[in-house]
RNA sequence: GGUUCGGUAGCUCAGUUGGAUAGAGCAACAGCCUUCUAAGCUGUGGGUCUUGGGUUCGAAUCCCAACCGAAUCACCA
């Protein structure tokens, strides 16, 4: 049992046997006892003065002596100012312990019977995925498995943005300069392959503008008139006339992304239940916007375009319709929300996407309200941070973008070179051996981003993030091998870790105490998002353990019960490690 | 200018129902491997929680204002 419910519970009990208040929760406080006071649990008597009408002091003291009469649970009690302080037994603390141990999946909620959907990722075809979008997939994924954790159903959706001008710029560049290469007569990962010919298309508009402006005009001007830009809107155009050679090239190009994306995916641990593609869907939203024009949520200018007023609610007029009729992004997305909520009961809908975009995400919802659809309070936008470097952002342009391929694999080779210089894998297989660089270099990687706070523009700095040492994935990592590591030693040996009732020390008590909070953290980090939450909680427990293994020895221990006993409790550390780093998409080693 | 978010140690970050003397890691310095994995542990130094008001028994936390920083406010997505 949580001991912070059963103290409140006490607390209530002994107010209204003191006092005959029946007071309401909120004037019942607890917190965990700071360590350099005695005890476990705190009160807070502050607020229960207006009934004892006495001095915190006394308040505490009599307050105490009643829980400690009808709590059997309650071995002691002090009182320092106002805060009362209480210890709980021994028996108490193996009760709690015995009950995480038996449980099968501790930590996982049971079924909400709760639907959210969650879409994350979502990239665009015309170049490969770089460190934003590291952070994006590594929290959409681990949030996913934190509302799975939670008892709801999870759909992990992935909307991909395969159309547009920006496609058609890889595509004309790779037609004029390409040769016809492909992934398969170059080498090249198909995603970096179309990247590379959009970087190409960059270049031809640079010099083509620059030649212009040569010529005395604007650079601006240069910019509208580059032949190259037309062709590229042209392209555009004949794909949306459905021109065969422009969709067989479309496809083909986007095939070959595709497989890059995958592979990625694959590598980062991330995959979805459904990928939509904006082709498919970009035409969607239009008949929303008209019928809301029918019934004057929308205004129609002089020019024919659709437009939302939202300067009443402090923002701005909002775009719709163009003048020629064709949509724009908000009217898609609201069309694909509408869609999702039909298609399926969500109670919740999650976008993972950076927070350059609050203020659409803000319109979005504003707009869905107005049409009358109440289920627009169920869309959350889980806005992240960029993530910069130490000389500044990305810029794709300056060449200072981080790419995701390239990032992974210096991960691992990293972990690689870190792990053959410690040299404790002499006897692994090759392949064991490369499975565990993988594990390691992803795992320091994943924990590197996840632990931060979702919403705080984060900094990537790759000669920290490969230090493997202090608060880092691998540190987590490593307790857990070294957990393993003394379990198979004493499976070997013939011990089996069990539950004799022997009491425990002080340092057990604090790692139950944390142990005890696992599933309130699971429930938190659901309600606000975060995994973050996850991540530094496991952190802590790591830290707990391996306090802990200096402090006793396990397997020298000459009392049987007491080291099997031991054995139980580093036993369900590692298991609660397990499922907090898995819930991070973080798998842990069995030795490293 | 409007909107949203942020400002905690030299650096990167924790700290959410308001609670006791604000915590970790990195970096620096000093210790600990004939002992279950030293990717570890222990210790030292390091703070005007941006600033100023307010609310109250009590504020890093809530409110107001200012300052600094980020994003955004396209017939782009």
């Amino acid at each position: 049992m949580n001991p912070e419910l059963l103290i409140t519970k006490k607390l209530k009990e002994a107010v209204f046997k003191l006092y005959g208040i029946d007071a309401g929760k909120e004037i019942f406080q607890t917190q965990a006892t700071r360590k350099e006071f005695e005890g476990d649990i705190t009160a807070v008597m502050f607020p229960l003065l207006k009934y004892s009408k006495k001095t915190p002091e006394m308040t505490g003291l009599e307050v105490g002596t009643v829980i400690k009469q009808i709590s059997p649970e309650v071995e002691s009690f002090n009182v320092v100012k106002g805060f009362l302080n209480i210890k709980l037994s021994s028996r108490f603390w193996y009760d709690s312990f015995s009950s995480i141990a038996e449980s099968k999946d501790f930590g996982q909620a049971p079924p909400s019977g709760k639907s959210v959907m969650v879409e994350f990722s979502s990239p665009n075809t015309n170049k490969p995925l770089h460190l934003g979008h590291i952070r994006n997939n590594l929290l959409g994924w681990s949030v996913a498995k934190l509302l799975e954790a939670n008892g709801h159903n999870v759909i992990k959706v992935n909307l991909v943005n395969d159309r547009g001008i920006h496609i058609c710029k890889s595509m004309l560049a790779w037609q004029r300069e390409s040769n016809g290469e492909t992934p398969q007569t170059s080498g090249i990962k198909g995603d970096h392959l179309v990247g590379k010919y959009y970087v190409a298309f960059n270049n031809a508009l640079k010099r083509e503008v620059e030649q212009i402006v040569a010529e005395g005009v604007s650079k601006e001007e240069a910019e509208k008139s580059a032949k190259i830009l037309q062709d590229a809107q042209s392209m555009l155009v004949k794909w949306e006339e459905g021109d065969k050679e422009v969709r067989n090239l479309w496809s083909t190009m986007n095939s070959w992304v595709y497989d890059g994306f995958n592979a990625t995916y694959k590598r980062l641990g991330v995959e979805f239940d459904k990928t939509y593609y904006e082709s498919q869907t970009y035409l969607l939203g239009k008949s929303l916007v008209n019928e809301g024009l029918k019934r004057g949520v929308f205004y129609e200018k002089d020019n024919g375009s659709v437009w939302c007023d939202l300067t009443a609610d402090g923002l701005d007029e909002k775009l719709l319709l163009r003048s020629d009729g064709t949509s724009v992004y908000m009217t898609q997305d609201l069309g694909t929300a509408h869609q999702r909520f039909s298609e399926y009961k969500l109670d919740e809908h999650i976008y993972v996407v950076g927070n350059e975009q609050n203020y659409h995400f803000q319109v979005l919802k504003l707009i869905l309200k107005k049409l009358g659809f109440d289920w627009s309070d169920s869309i959350y936008h889980l806005s992240y941070g960029m993530v910069e470097l130490p000389e500044g952002k990305m810029k794709s342009r300056e060449g200072t973008v981080v790419d995701a391929d390239d990032l992974i694999e210096n991960m691992v080779s990293t972990a690689r070179e870190t792990s053959l210089e410690l040299g404790k894998l002499e006897d692994m297989s090759k392949k064991d051996q490369d499975e565990l660089f993988e594990t390691l270099g992803l795992g320091a990687l994943k924990y590197f981003i996840i632990k931060v706070d979702p919403k705080k523009t984060m900094l990537f700095d790759p000669k920290e993030s490969i230090d493997f040492n202090g608060n880092t994935g691998p540190f987590i990592q490593y307790t857990h091998a070294r957990i393993k590591s003394i379990l198979r030693k004493a499976a070997d040996l013939g011990y089996t870790p069990s539950l004799y009732g022997a009491t425990f020390g002080d340092k057990e008590i604090q790692i139950i105490k944390l142990l005890n909070t696992f599933p309130d953290k699971i429930a938190e980090g659901g309600k606000e998002h975060s995994p973050a939450i996850i991540a530094n909680y496991c952190y802590d427990l790591a830290k707990e353990f391996n306090q802990y293994y200096h402090e006793v020895s396990i397997l020298k221990e000459t009392n049987e019960e007491l080291r099997d006993q031991r054995l139980m409790m580093i036993l369900q550390i590692a298991k609660v490690l397990s499922k907090g780093m898995g819930i991070l998409g973080i798998s842990l080693p069995e030795r490293m």
